[in-house]
DNA sequence: ATCGGTGCAAACCTTTTGCACACTG
DNA sequence: CAGTGTGCAAAAGGTTTGCACCGAT
């Protein structure tokens, strides 16, 4: 745990370091992403854009979805059946659930299970790079 | 544990029983994926079934995969990026960790990471149906 | 003979790309 | 001002579907 708390409010600057002009789409879509607690896709993150700036297209959206992955500032999840969902990368790690009646997406994280997959890539010799992890499941009912 | 070997060699039976035709298209996409150890994509699958019976249409392939998908004889996969891979439903679960250079995909199984998953999902009040997990690694050299 | 299954082509949905113009740094 | 970024429309995958014929039961 005691992860510290990293400032990551600053993508702005991080592009700008590395060389990528911040235009006003871009920084639309960033604040969009950055505000959001859910998992858009690029058809819903173009609705709210244009909501600020009817111009902005869905190129755009799916372009800077491109920067912003490679700049490891959002991560790309591609749930079961539909469209990509983004997600602005945050402090921590963590893995999904994701209710299969409603769609909804619950974020967890379990440290265990992290140092397990780390275990068995050893065993099989390899380095992870990313993983994947999503449980798909209906909401218990007590009785 | 102890879940008893199934002789899960008899799709053909299971599926008549639950009213399915058995046609010679049927019969041959089943039978590439009885016999094949890999996850190949529907196109994949028109390659090998054509070289058996040349009428065989994608369509046809994409309409097979969703009844065995249905019926539980076969899973899909939409490992990052590319189209589905299909993989025929086997004795033992197991997950995935993909090699991120050559696109191997390699099978493991571990009964903790399960267990583990279960406890995740019954602390936050669900039913675990299924889950995914992808480890996408590089192998290690040996330094 | 009936009704489900098939091939074909067209449609669909998601994502990418070519091009000419617009704007950031 | 140079060169990157943008909108638009078209193209490129991947997958599904309408239709008329075909074939399993």
């Amino acid at each position: 745990m005691t992860t510290e708390a990293k400032q990551s409010l600053d993508f702005e600057g991080d592009l700008r370091r590395a060389g990528i002009r911040i235009t006003r789409p871009r920084r639309i879509i960033l604040g969009i992403l950055q505000e959001t607690g859910d998992h858009p896709d690029a058809y819903e993150i173009l609705r709210r854009a244009s909501a600020l700036d009817a111009s902005i297209s869905l190129s755009t959206v799916y372009r800077t979805m491109k920067l912003l992955e490679e700049h490891g500032a959002i991560q790309r999840h591609a749930f079961a059946g539909g469209p990509s969902r983004f997600e602005h990368t945050g402090e921590e790690h963590h893995d999904h659930l994701i209710d299969v009646e409603t769609g909804d997406v619950i974020e967890f994280r379990s440290a265990r299970i992290e140092k397990l997959q780390d275990e068995i890539a050893r065993e099989l010799g390899y380095d992870i790079l990313h993983h994947r992890l999503e449980l798909y499941g209906r909401k218990r009912r007590k009785n």
